[in-house]
DNA sequence: AAGAATACGGAACGTCGGTTCCGGTTGTCA
DNA sequence: TGACAACCGGAACCGACGTTCCGTATTCTT
């Protein structure tokens, strides 16, 4: 069930519980019997998501060498967000939404990741002028962006670059970007 | 009437119709005397919106300092598309849908930022393995991105940082994103 | 094996938003 | 000044979608 949930989610979050149900298989009824509403669902499929992505980001935490680590787990978020586009939706609701139940897991990504970020700071791999929130919210814009030249491996491979390189830190204070 | 339309845009392509018309200070009717349906109205919109930023794009085209007049234009287009949540529909529509009537105006700007895209890869103020396509992709991202934190002006000043210090040419190869 | 309880599918309902259409109004021309 | 025409506002229509409900199938119990 949750298998044609997921292939559900690979939609957005606009495909209707209609659609859901023939994917899966059942009537939409059975569907409202395990989730109160389409958002409970929704949430549900995100959540998991995100826990796997924490747990695979845990592992993580005490790698030897962090800096290639993080840049590595950056390259497979964004790799795998690119498929399944609500993952997108799932880091974007992270940030913005707050109440429902995503909440607890953004919390654990947030420290998660906030971990090995800390740790990849400390041996310059990464500048430190940057906070987990800008980082989850830039990986977010990230994928976003990776959405939109579909097919090109090779495009999205430069753009991961651009990121990349941006993350690193400055060799020396080169630009300012502060406005008003 | 196009100064309400404007101010529909600000709210994403999800507001009804009757609050565009109330907006407005007109009937629903009036809209459909103009436009023959909300998509029209809404690419008219943002093709109005592409095409002023087109103009101001093509007056930096023959600017002294490419790389500066890149950079600075970067900087105004996030900081504005930001305030216009639309802007951004806008540029991702322009990606991904050619079909409809932005696609004309998608050309012009293309053009546009590509002529002083190049004339910046030239003077050596930004790396030269990069496409235009990737670059207004890697922008539209940066744009959602900084609509994550709405408030915090210096965290969007650390993530342009970020985005900026990616364009510049990289001092080394340092890090390969491909992978499969 | 029979009855009950639970699960299931999908038809039915209410709401919401895009689109259409009709009655009123304003401006124009003779 | 009176009739005609164009325009306007908003009520009405229609389809889509989330949600609910009911008749039926299935399984568990005794």
């Amino acid at each position: 069930m949750r298998a044609a949930d997921e292939a559900f989610a690979s939609g957005g979050p606009t495909v209707s519980m209609d659609e859901i149900a023939g994917a899966a298989g059942v009537g939409v009824g059975t569907l409202y019997r395990h989730f109160p509403t389409k958002e409970a669902l929704f949430v549900a499929v995100v959540s998991h998501h995100l826990s796997l992505l924490c747990d695979e980001v845990e592992t993580l935490r005490d790698a030897s060498d962090p800096g290639a680590a993080f840049y590595d787990l950056l390259d497979r978020m964004v790799q795998e967000a690119t498929d399944k586009r609500d993952l997108i939706d799932a880091l974007s609701r992270a940030g913005i939404d707050p109440s429902d139940g995503v909440g607890e897991v953004k919390e654990r990504l947030h420290a998660a990741v906030g971990a090995l970020f800390a740790r990849a700071k400390q041996t310059g791999a990464v500048r430190d002028d940057l906070g987990v929130d800008e980082l989850l919210s830039l990986l977010m814009g990230t994928c976003t962006a990776m959405c939109q030249v579909d097919a090109d491996q090779a495009a999205r491979a430069r753009m991961m670059a651009v990121i990349f390189d941006g993350l690193r830190p400055p060799t020396a204070p080169r630009h300012s970007a502060s406005r008003r």
